[in-house]
DNA sequence: CGGTATCCGTAGCGATACTG
DNA sequence: CAGTATCGCTACGGATACCG
């Protein structure tokens, strides 16, 4: 869009300008108000179903559940499995790829205990 | 691993909502439009001040960029200095906090590369 | 230079009703 | 049960203009 007035002394080389896109493109994945709920629920409860997870993350509607729990199937974070063919039963659960945000998740949940730790001292 | 589902309700232990709210509030202090960028910049290029941060920071406005750094520094992420009391130079930086981000970042975007690298070859 | 003040459009979320 | 459809709100972000 803009040109890039980095005629100044701000350089940027590519592996880290790469790094950040990643960075930003994972966040936009995960930022979304009740992703990280959803993925943490499954990462505990296994499979569940639609209205398991309703129940299970307090507080969040039909509708936003819904969109959410599209998003990461396209992301392919989590798989989408209908049990009965009348859509009585329909079970989510995380794909391999899916579980492998566990660790991500861990290195924030430490993050911010470290953080709380930090703003008790004082 | 024992997981209590009763009838309706589900049960999570205390340590696993623990972790969850703060992986939640971690995320609320990243997840604004352009926070990751700001601190991706100031672990770059270390200390800067604040139209180096506009001009670094491609398509990010005066207005946003002053609240975001508001915010960064309430929660000690940064730090800010205003070097000439004639507020013409002011200087924005990463505190010893901030700068642990960079080990959550990194992981963040290891996990968007690992992602990134399983779509490629499909 | 380093911000605020103001205005405004839109995206996101919530509540609710409804459908197959 | 597993979702959509509809509506309404508000908070976020962008674009200026302006100030000390």
């Amino acid at each position: 869009m803009e040109s890039k007035k980095a005629k100044n002394n701000i350089n940027i080389n590519c592996s880290e300008l790469l790094s950040l896109t990643l960075v930003k493109e994972t966040m936009q994945l995960l930022s979304c108000k009740w992703k990280v709920q959803i993925i943490a629920f499954l990462l505990r409860n296994g499979k569940t179903r639609y209205m398991g997870l309703q129940r299970g993350i307090c507080g969040i509607s039909s509708r936003v559940l819904s969109k959410e729990l599209q998003e990461l199937e396209q992301n392919e974070i989590i798989s989408r499995t209908v049990m009965d063919p009348k859509l009585t039963s329909v079970e989510y659960e995380l794909t391999a790829h899916g579980k492998t945000l566990e660790g991500v998740l861990l290195c924030i949940a430490n993050w911010g205990a470290h953080c709380k730790d930090l703003f008790q001292k004082k």
